[in-house]
Formats: C-alpha cells, sequence, structure tokens
DNA sequence: AACTATTGATAATA
DNA sequence: TTATTATCAATAGTT
C-alpha cells in the first residue's frame, strides 16, 4: 500500500522508520477506534516508540485497569496479583497477631474470661500478680528515690544556708574594713571575684531529678 | 476499502457484526505485529469482542507486564500501585496498632516500665489489681460450680445406689416368684420394659459438666 | 470460507 | 512536519 511493496523487516533508515511509525501508528489507532464503535468491541492499545514516546488508545467508557481486570480473568494470567498477594498475605498475618494480642489484653484486663478453663485462669492470676509486683516494686522506687531526692536537696539547703550566712559575714567584715579604711565603690565592685571559690553557690545534687524522670 | 463504503457506527446485523469483527481484528493484529517489527516499537494490544471472547498481541521478546510498568511510569497513571498503596497504608496502620498493644502487653506483665512515669505506674496498678480481681471472682465462681458439682453427683450417688439395690431386690424378687411358678426365660427377657419408669437410670443432674467447660 | 470490487492506508516523493 | 499521489492492502458485500 504505497508507491511499491515494502518487505516486513526492520526500517534501516532512521528517518523513514520514524515517519513510518508515525503513520502506521495514527492508522492502528484509527482501526482500534473503528473496530470498538463498529462492532462493540473494548480495546486497549498501548504503544511505545523505540524512542520511548507512548502512546495509547482505550475503548471510551471503560478504563485501562478494567480491560487488564478482565485480561486478567479471562486468561487465567496474573499480572499484579501476585505482589498482591504477599501484601494480603501479611495483612492477615499482622491481623491474626493483632487478634490474638486483643484477646490477651482484655483477658489481663478480666475481660471475656467465662468461657476460659480455670488452668488458663490461674496462669492468668499468675501473671497479674507478677505484673503486679513489679510495678510496686517500680512503684517504690520511685518513691525511695524521691525521697533520697527530698533528703539530698534539704542537706544542700542547709549547706546553702550555712554559706549563705558565712557570705553575708564576710561581705559586712569586708564593707566595714573598707569602709574603715575609705576604699571607694569601684573597688568594692570586684568583690565577687575575691571570693573564695568554695563559697559560691552551686547545686550539691546534680542531676538528680534527671534520675527520677 | 470494500464494496461500498461504510459509515463508522454499530453495526446492527449481528452476523455481519460478528464477521467484520473477525476480519477487522486479524487486519489490526497484523498491523500491530509489522509496526513492531517495521519500527521497532513495542505493543500491547488487548481485544474483547461484545461476547467476551479475548484475543491480544504483545510484542515478542516483551511481557505484558513490563509494558504496563512502562506504561505506569511513563504516563504517571496508576494502574495497580495504587492498589498496592492502599494495602501498604493498611499494613502500616495495623503495624502501628499492633506495636501499641505489645507495648501495652508488656507493662501490664511489668516489662519495660523503668521509663514510665509514676502517675501511669499508678494507673497500671489500678488495672492490674482490677484485672486479679476480675480474675479471682471468676475462679471462686469455677470453684463454687465444682463444688456445687460434686454435691450434686454425690446425691445423684446416693440416688444410684439405692436405685440399683432396689431394682436387685426386686429382680431377686420376680425371679423367685417366675422360678417358682415355673417361667421360661423368654418371659424373663421382657423384664426390663416392665420396670417402673422412675426405676431406670439416668442422670440427676443433666448438663451441669457443660455449665462448668 | 472464498472472491472481488472498492475503499483505505501508506511509501515514496515533494 | 505536512501534503500529494501512485500503489498496495484491507475489507464489505457477495457467493
Amino acid at each position: 500500500m504505497g508507491r511499491g511493496k515494502i518487505e516486513i523487516k526492520r526500517i534501516e533508515n532512521s528517518s523513514n522508520r520514524q515517519v513510518t511509525y508515525s503513520k502506521r501508528r495514527n492508522g492502528i489507532m484509527k482501526k482500534a477506534k473503528e473496530i470498538t464503535v463498529l462492532c462493540d468491541a473494548k480495546v486497549s492499545l498501548i504503544i511505545f516508540a523505540s524512542s520511548g514516546k507512548m502512546h495509547e488508545y482505550c475503548s471510551p467508557s471503560t478504563k485501562l485497569i478494567d480491560i487488564l481486570d478482565q485480561y486478567q480473568k479471562t486468561s487465567g494470567k496474573k499480572l499484579w496479583d501476585a505482589k498482591h498477594e504477599n501484601l494480603g498475605n501479611e495483612i492477615d498475618r499482622i491481623k491474626k497477631e493483632n487478634d490474638s494480642m486483643q484477646i490477651e489484653l482484655r483477658h489481663l484486663k478480666g475481660e471475656d474470661i467465662t468461657s476460659l478453663p480455670y488452668k488458663e485462669l490461674m496462669a492468668l492470676e499468675d501473671a497479674l500478680e507478677n505484673g503486679l509486683t513489679c510495678v510496686r516494686a517500680k512503684q517504690m522506687d520511685v518513691l525511695d528515690m524521691a525521697k533520697k531526692n527530698t533528703k539530698f536537696l534539704e542537706e544542700d539547703n542547709k549547706q546553702l544556708n550555712f554559706i549563705v550566712n558565712q557570705q553575708q559575714l564576710t561581705y559586712e567584715n569586708v564593707r566595714e574594713h573598707m569602709d574603715y579604711h575609705g576604699y571607694h565603690r569601684a573597688a568594692r565592685a570586684d568583690f565577687n571575684s575575691q571570693m573564695p571559690f568554695a563559697f559560691r553557690v552551686q547545686p550539691m545534687q546534680p542531676n538528680l531529678q534527671e534520675r527520677m524522670r
């Protein structure tokens, strides 16, 4: 169909090939449309040029995905179902895990235990007692820690009070001394840096509150 | 292209439509093959007749799934990825649920509670105590039921023993009587059906064990 | 399923 | 790319 017959084999001339591709692609598209209209057919046509450019036709009022679904049903060939199955299986597995944990939780909360055999009731009791023991032990820990913290804070307080008093006394003495010798205020501004290091106020139990959380 | 032009609209004559479908389908298939060979194109063609019959063409050394993958990449339209995403999201959601339940379970078992604030330790204690109360109440129920069952069984036993003894006595009497009057064995085979109904052995507390589980 | 008159598609060309 | 057109291919109606 053209100025001379052609052999059906790859067209080596790249530009010829491109032109022929374009023409024939349009031809096939047209044919596809026509058969859908003339014969009530459902058609999906996807063409990739060697360049990677894509063209598609899908019969109107139809989704490609539906055609592919039907393809799977009719041909029995699986496209994406394999991947789906895996995910579906994982969901099932996790859901089962979920259910059993839900049941276990209910049981531990004393719900839905009417139908449990006595043996499991005993096991449940043990688990609860054990949990209770642990929780109460932890509570004791926390309380002890709090008490200890209080004690430390009280000690700190005592020491701080002492230091403050000492500072006060020292300060009074120095000022009296300075006043007596007629020193000016400028000199007294340096006072703090002259204080013995041990007298500086600082926490005695650093980070204790952090250990408490 | 034929003996007269035709309008591109649905062919109403069913058999004509079927014939045209068949002819044109072959034509499109041929065109599809030709363009793949001539122009290095990748083609997927799926056609469903209105009857539901399917025909497909896919360029050689290519899988439909690969063409569809490329379709998704090139067009940006999602085919099964959408379904995948949904499943993936569900998995994530369930996994989160799972994790939180796992944590709750651990806490109830007294594990991983080191970092819990005191308030939550208290709540945990309450939950455990509540659970323990429920479980122990249920245990008491079960024990009570067992005791009651035992009592009933003992009563049944007593009655049964009484009945058995009565039967024995009656039987002995009847036999002596029959022997005395010279009855034959055949007559004695009917003996059981002659027994008063109240004397038949049957459970006194039906299904009690079922209520125990 | 063949046949064939006719239309449709397109290869070569511009 | 687009248009033209001589040819070949597809196919509608017929047998």
